[in-house]
DNA sequence: CTGTGACTTATAGTCCGTA
DNA sequence: CTACGGACTATAAGTCACA
């Protein structure tokens, strides 16, 4: 029952829940979108595009990421 | 702290740990990958290499795979 | 500081096989 | 059934100038 939400999270685009994901976890420590992209190791504007859902990363992309926010990989995707 | 395997789950290549999800998955569900990759519609090949971690995928490819097994994406990458 | 279009290079993803 | 290789096409990775 916990996991009601796997039924609603194919609702939305995927690419738009990371987005969101990062945005907030990324607002949340202070940072902006060039400071984090600096220390994530990625280009800033290849941040500014996920963030809009405008991309679909790859998988190792998404684990750097969240190496740099400290969380784990999939916690970005729910 | 229930989130200590985030310290734990980097040191993991992602693509192996995805690919050892999704072959854990796809067996309790007792669908061979042909079938599985016709029901995900994915090609045959690369089930078999992300099975593998052999690949690195997009999201979009981790949402299909998520779906067709009925778990959440993030659910993969754990 | 962030969004966006355009662009080149790398690789994701498909499809044909064989063992 | 699954692993793996080769060849191919589609799209992601990565960067820049400018709004």
């Amino acid at each position: 029952m916990s996991d009601i939400r796997h039924l609603i999270c194919w609702m939305g685009d995927i690419q738009k829940r990371l987005g969101k994901n990062v945005a907030r976890l990324r607002k949340e420590r202070g940072e902006s979108q060039e400071a984090f992209a600096d220390h994530a190791g990625i280009h800033r504007t290849y941040i500014s595009d996920i963030e809009r859902g405008a991309r679909n990363p790859t998988i190792e992309v998404v684990a750097k990421i969240a190496k740099a926010l400290g969380v784990r990989p999939g916690e970005l995707l729910d």
